[in-house]
This record gives structure tokens, sequence and C-alpha cells, in this order.
DNA sequence: CAAACGACAGAAAACGTTTCCAATGCCATA
DNA sequence: TATGGCATTGGAAACGTTTTCTGTCGTTTG
């Protein structure tokens, strides 16, 4: 590869002129332009990445943790953080996780390798992360932004969406269709997402005068395959109830897959609710009634910040992102004053 | 920053030694080792990666630009992508494209973008990619991998499924399942990897002696939504089919919801086979019968060679990846002599 | 006409590594 | 005791930029 230096050999001029005429920046003669932009024509010269990164001491990489890219909910999130980082300038380095669960283990390592690599800040994605996980990656780089996350004492650097606020919307939701009997398909206890959105949905109908304890319930792991084992279960309980909530979409979506083939009617036998707002929500049968959490604005917003941490620019960052119900056919309204109890 | 002047000064060593005793190679004293480690220790020492690739001269990190991160198709391609990379120890730089559309120009920008990083090599999907955008990739870096786009002068750096085969492979499955009436929403006429698949399915149907031009066909974008679209426009032409071929996935999943909705069972009154072997195929009603293309494996095996190229290593790569078809439930079996002439 | 000034060019230093080479000290051998 | 070899070491050079500083030349102004 053709050096800043054979160009400048080439153009008949100095170093420091054939640098200033790339770069764009200080006074050079026209004459000289010409020529150093020929040579750099001619011997197809690239600056190099890395002795401009040592100079400089910055890479404008940004480093990306994510905790899986299977499914439908990362990638949306993945591309928010994207488009914001390109339109930046800057680089994206990736790093993903290999399953759900293995989440915590799996960013403070990927963390580390971004660190290695000299990336000026990182985002780090995953709702299993303890304080002082947080306080251990803060160490390895103090440029990092965290999502799905709330840390009280680092909550600057916590983009997270009121998981409480928006699981008390979907209870809301579902009391003011007119329903009355629930049951809820929940996500991983372990997951600190999943246990806020739940709190704010029993705690939402706990205010109604619901009896929370009496609710039936089961963990799943947030996958297409935790709805059909979710509502199997929850049948067999033999308790009634006219709405399921399920704690994210995919598992909605496969809960509505397993009724449909045995045979009960979503919307009219039971009502159906989400949690994320997925694309793929909008394409189910019926197309599901859920919890839209702005993820891209989120996102963004988090991105924002870490550049403006990163590089002293001063690009809008907004915290409040409120859940939004996408209305559509899953959910039925009850309008009878005496709500049915027919139930599967 | 500390660097590792600061280090060797702190264990009282020479830089060399320090060097040495960090990068693990060469000769020193135990003493040596001990007070390296502890001033490394101390004062929180990484080495810059920038100064490394500068003095080495290459990067270990991998460009990858995917046309688009929406949906379900690229995602799977780009985990296995990553996984690859990231078992060599190579850092995995992302571009996107913004819309299927806009591809081509995307890919060219993208590969320009991520080449200015000192990239050591590139992965670029994409079928719609013309010969000579492959020559103009191939001198901005001479190292770099096709996906889903074959070009004969380039053929050694192509990984690419044997879409012709694989859609001949969808046509055998649906004449051999006794299908003799066909309908088929294609694909973008501008992605080579449409084109491909198509000629194969007609072909195969052409030589069992179906007038293939009688069958009515429509052009899609590969989108969840061209599916209902797409059916819609099939039935208006008022000719009647058995089985319905589309040219993805995503498009079949879209179908399925419309014909659910619309009281046509499938795959009772009407056989819906897909393309592609998505997760979510799985997840349809019924489950969507299907060709999977292992890109797992094609995407693997390019990386592998990438890898090779790269770095003089010498992993093993497989050129010939075998669509299979899965069977599920969405392809109904016509065992009747005279095959049903019922249709939507 | 001389002096001052401005525009530009070129050289040199710095960024933080790794690698190479010469030097040192030590031990065994002659 | 001198010598060769070996293990270890420290320092210099190089990687390719950018930036700063000094120098030169031509032009303007007093």
């Amino acid at each position: 590869m053709a050096t800043i230096k054979d160009v400048a050999k080439r153009a008949g001029v100095g170093l420091g002129t054939a640098s200033r005429v790339i770069a764009g920046t200080g006074p050079v003669s026209d004459e000289a332009v010409r020529r150093v932009r020929k040579a750099v024509e001619e011997l197809h010269f690239r600056p190099s990445h890395a002795a401009r990164v040592l100079h400089k001491g910055h890479s404008q990489t940004i480093g990306v943790f994510v905790p899986v890219i299977f499914g439908s909910f990362y990638t949306p999130v993945l591309h928010a953080i994207y488009s914001a980082l390109r339109a930046a300038g800057c680089y994206m380095v990736v790093d993903f996780g290999q399953t759900i669960e293995s989440e915590r283990q799996d960013a403070l390592s990927g963390a580390e390798f971004l660190v290695n690599l000299d990336c000026d800040g990182l985002v780090v994605m995953g709702a299993r992360l303890k304080p002082k996980d947080i306080e251990k990656l803060m160490a390895l780089q103090p440029k990092t932004v965290f999502l799905n996350r709330s840390v009280s004492h680092f909550s600057d650097l916590c983009f997270n969406p009121d998981h409480k606020a928006a699981g008390a919307v979907a209870a809301r939701t579902l009391w003011e269709a007119g329903h009355r009997r629930f049951a809820v398909i929940e996500g991983p206890e372990s997951s600190a997402d999943n246990v806020q959105r739940l709190k704010g949905f029993y705690g939402e109908l706990a205010s109604h005068g619901i009896d929370v304890e009496a609710i039936p319930r089961v963990c799943g792991d947030f996958s297409p395959a935790s709805g059909p084992i979710g509502v199997k279960a929850l049948m067999a309980t033999g308790k009634k109830f006219t709405a399921l909530f399920c704690a994210n979409d995919e598992s909605a979506l496969g809960a509505l897959t397993y009724l449909q083939q045995n045979g009960i009617s979503v919307p009219d036998d039971l009502s159906v609710m989400g949690y994320d707002g997925i694309d793929l929500s909008a394409f189910t049968v019926p197309p599901l009634t859920t919890v839209l959490i702005p993820w891209r604005d989120i996102a963004t917003n988090a991105i924002n910040h870490l550049l403006n941490v990163c590089y002293g620019t001063d690009y809008p960052v907004m915290r409040n992102c409120s859940p939004q119900v996408l209305w559509r056919g899953s959910v039925r309204r009850i309008t009878s004053a005496k709500p049915s109890r027919r139930s599967p």
C-alpha cells in the first residue's frame, strides 16, 4: 500500500504539504493541491487508519454488545444503534452473546474484547447485569452507556424504558377493555426488565382491587417456544381467565399459534396481549395487541449521549420515551356489564 | 492511559523486555516476568491496538456488509459470520444497507467505508451486485469474499448456494406430492438469487411436461406484506391451482396469514411452499414446508476461506452445501390418481 | 530601496508498539 | 586464566500519520 510519503515524493512536495492537502486543512497552493490529488489518484492512496488513530488518540470506533442476535427483538435495536453511529461517521464493532441465559457473562467478556480494540466508547445491552458488573465495566471503559438496565448510581449512563410503567399500561388496557380474569406468561426471573414490567402489571391490577396472588402465572424464557408451553401449563391449572398477558411478543406469537391449532379462538375465546411491539406482531393471526417499547428512540438517545461524551458533540438527548399501546385484533372489548366467564 | 514505557520504567526493565513479557514471546527471566506482570497490573496497562496494527500491518478486523438487518433472513447469516470471526479472534465491523432496493449502491459505499478502516478483509453480501461492481470491490480490497452472488470470473471468492438446484428441489417436492397446478409469488427481478431459484423451479416443472408459461405468477419484494398482495393478485386471475410457491419464507408467512384470515385452509384448500428455511417458518400455522438453504454452513465456509487468504491459516473450506426440504404441514400430499381440482 | 510581512514548503517530533541487534554477564570448557 | 557460547537484556529503528516549527521566497508598504 502506498504511504503518504510516496504520494509526497510523486507529487514533488513535502510530507507536510501532502498531509495538508489530504486532510483539507491549512494553507496550500492550488498547484500543490492539484499535484497531490493526482498522485493520490495514481497510487490509489488511502490513509492508514491505524496511524491516524495512533496519532490522534481516538479511533472513531464504538463497540457494541448485544446479548443475542437471534429472534426479532434485538435486531431493530442494533439497527438503531448502527444508524446513529454511522450518521456520526463512526465505525461499529459488534459482539454478541451466545444465549439469553449466558448474557451476563457474555457481556463482561465481550466488553473486554471490545475494549482491547481501542474503542472510543461502548454500548452494552443487557438486563441481567448486576451493579458491580456495571462498575467493573466502567473501570474498563468509562465512556460506556447501558441499554435496558438501570442502576441508580449510574442513572445518567443507563437508557432504559420504564418497564414498570409499560407493564401498568398493559394492565390498564386490558382492564379498560373489561377484562377481570387474567393469566400471565412471564419472562425469566433473572431479567430485571421482566421483573419490572410484571411489577407494573400486577401493581396496576392490584390498584383496581384484583387479587393478584390468585392470577395463574407461568415462567417462560422469552422464546416463541415458551408460548405453547406456557398456555398448556396455564390451562392445566383449571383456573378461568379471559385475558392472557405475555411478557414479550415472541412468546405471545407462540401462544397464538398454539391456541389457533387447538381451536381456541383469539380474541373470541381468549384475549392475548404482548409486550415489545416487534415488527412481526402486526403479521400474526389475529394481529397482536401489544405495548410498543420505543427502542428505536431509546437507542438513538443513548448513542447521542455516548457521542457527546466521546467527542464533545452536542446531539440532543431525551430521556423520557413513553410506551404506547398498539391496539390490534388480539384483545376483545368486553362490553356487557357481566363479563364473559367463558375460558379455554 | 499507561503505555508500555511506563510499565517498563515501573518494573525497572527495558522496553524490549517488557514487550517480550507482555507478548509472551522470547526469553525472559522469571524475575523480569514477575516484575512486569506486577507493573501491568498496577497501571491497568492495555496495549494500544492502533500501535500494534501500525507495526504489524494487519488489524485482525474484518469488515462485513449486509444488505438489511430487518427481517428474519439476514440475521442468522450475520450470526454465522460473527461466530466464525470471533472464533478466529477477529473483530467484526459491520455496515448495513438501508433497504433491499438500495442494496447495490449501499454495498459499494459501505465497502468503501469499511476499507477506510484498514480491514484485513471484507465480506460483502448481496445478490444485486453486477460483475463490474465486484471488480471495483476487488480493486478496493482484494481480500474479499462475496455471499449470495456468483460471478464466474471470481468463482473462488463467491460463496453462493445453488439457487437453481434449490428451486428445482422445491418444484420436485411439490410434483412428487401430486401437485399439477401451480402459482408463484416471485421475488424482485433485480435479485440474481431470485431469478436463479425461479429458473430452477420452472425448469423442473417444464421437464415434467408442465406448460410453465401458463402458471400464474406475481412479482413481490420478499417482504411479508407481499404475501397478501400476491395471493390476492393470483386469485384475481381466476386460474385454479393447488400449490403456491413463494420465493421466500417471509412472503409465504404473509400469504399464510392472509389465507387464514380469508377462510382458505392450508393445506386442505391450498398447499404453500416457502424458500429459505428461516427459524420462524416452524412457528406458522400450519408450520411451513420450505427449502432450507444452509446459510450457516455457507457463511462459515466463506469466512474460513477469507481467513485463510488473510492470515495464511488452513481452515477447511467446503463449497458444496446442498439445499434440503423441510417437510412440514403446509403442503398436502395428493394421493388420488386424479388430483383435486379444488382451488381458492 | 529596505524592511516587514504573509504564504507556503519541508523537516522533525510524537503517537505506542514490536523486532532486531548489539551488549552484558555468567558458566563451562580448554 | 582466557575463550566461546548461551541466556538475557536494553535500546534503536520502524510502522504512517499529523502537527508544529523553522525557513524561504515573493510581495507589499513605509
